[in-house]
DNA sequence: CAAACGCGTAAGTGGTAACTTACGCGTTGT
DNA sequence: ACAACGCGTAAGTTACCACTTACGCGTTTG
């Protein structure tokens, strides 16, 4: 799953958002989620998939933590999307004035 | 549905994608994709809901073209994650750097 | 070494959303 | 005016995915 539609998902939006503020664990997350630890479990799985976020085991405990690999392709992507919209639209909007012009 | 969610679905990524090339009306749209017509003009609601689209109707046909406002909000939050992920990421390379030094 | 912790995963369920076909309304052409 | 076009929407089906409970494995603690 691509990260696209990885953070598609609300709840792993959040789960993502989390990890952005800061480094935590499964048992962390799911504490202060409508959800059950599995289930966290599995929508980090997901993350995992889509470079959004790494984890490091500490003990029994495993951190997550997002990372920027996933976000960068997304980012490039949007940005793409980005210009030719804006360019798209700029040329619009000149093109209106320009036909007003010549009413 | 937000832009995010909108954009989730791969189908509805590929409507996008192809209505910022270049405006299409939804027989156009349908003809080179896997789904319906109707099944095209439920994804072009979706998008619509979400401000990433706009129709005009020039007679019978009802051109779609990409619109920057649903872009524009999606943008700025991954931007925000953007720039936290990265800070975060540069942070923990230097401090591992410097856990390096003091061996 | 036993008990408790932290987690991943398997199995099963329910809800939903993506899709289809069918239909009806406006618009254009003959 | 009538037929054909372009489209939106309603209704129904299906597949998938988010979620739960149950279980088992490694790790730490007493």
């Amino acid at each position: 799953m691509d990260a696209w539609t990885a953070l598609g998902d609300p709840t792993r939006r959040g789960i993502f958002a989390r990890l952005v503020d800061r480094p935590q664990s499964v048992t962390e997350l799911a504490e202060e989620l409508p959800v059950s630890r599995p289930a966290v479990s599995q929508h980090l799985r997901v993350l995992k998939e889509a470079s959004l976020v790494r984890v490091r085991q500490v003990g029994r405990h495993h951190i997550y933590r997002a990372h920027p690999q996933g976000l960068a392709q997304l980012r490039s992507e949007l940005d793409a999307f980005w210009g030719t919209v804006l360019d798209n639209f700029k040329q619009l909007a000149e093109q209106e004035q320009a036909d007003d012009r010549e009413h």
